[in-house]
DNA sequence: ATCACTGTATTATTCTCTTAATACAGTGAT
DNA sequence: ATCACTGTATTAAGAGAATAATACAGTGAT
């Protein structure tokens, strides 16, 4: 058989990781979020265009326009017309989205332990031990 | 006008707080299983019938109708054709679900921060400190 | 037997997200 | 000027979730 063994095909490595119970629109536009305040674009940095993130993300290239839409309603990213988007060189809206992003996590999280019954003291201890768990 | 004033009309204090973002049978699921692992029903109780919890919820039956379905086929709940629908007797499922469910938000939570960059132990004194902040 | 209550099933309609296939206008390098 | 590249806009189609309006069958109290 001719495809036998390791595949040849090696694909693009999609780092992607869309799934169909939310918005995909929301979903990239977390993701790019992420990429932007963890620094994997830079301030003033050039993204993609629209056709190629969209290949890359294996998504139409209208759902991937509506994304960068919104992060520019955000002021993310701003438009060049015709030569492309770009990372706002905002770098105090960067480092303040970091820092909302990362509150956010925490009051979700201790919204979802409560819900669950658990006081702040025994969610520490939970997640202190879950550290612990993870060392061995 | 014969509307000034208060209304008196007094909403029955929805407590579904249920968002567009995303499926609302899920939603349903979600807060059904807490009111199960936190003990708002208990074992063996029989539920609201699936038009009442509809009603309450502002939702159309079929919506109720699917998310119990659902609830159905992972044994948190089970049917008497005509009668209603009862919680499960396991209380080990219970428990379990319980366990899973604050293993699940402690992993997403430190997934979250790591995402962000912070290490296990930024994560757990970030935590601490918003702890701190509260008490004041 | 009647009646009100259960869960369940069916059909149609609406809405949002997504895909698809184009088209247009501006830019910059050749 | 040409050409490949940008973002943007439009129209059509499909899928999934939700609503709406019914209908049916079994149960249990009266």
């Amino acid at each position: 058989m001719t495809l036998e063994g390791t595949p040849n095909t090696k694909q693009p490595e999609n780092e992607w990781h869309l799934t169909s119970d939310r918005p995909v629109f929301i979903q990239i536009m977390e993701k790019l979020k992420l990429d932007i305040v963890t620094g994997v674009y830079a301030p003033g940095d050039k993204l993609p265009s629209v056709r190629d993130l969209a290949g890359e993300a294996a998504v139409n290239p209208n759902t991937m326009q509506r994304a960068f839409s919104e992060l520019e309603r955000e002021g993310l990213v701003y438009t060049q017309r015709t030569s492309g988007r770009f990372i706002t060189e905002d770098t105090t809206m960067i480092d303040q989205l970091k820092e909302q992003m990362a509150l956010d996590a925490i009051s979700r999280f201790l919204k979802s332990m409560r819900q669950l019954g658990f006081s702040g003291e025994e969610t520490l201890r939970l997640l202190t031990e879950a550290l612990k768990e993870e060392k061995q």
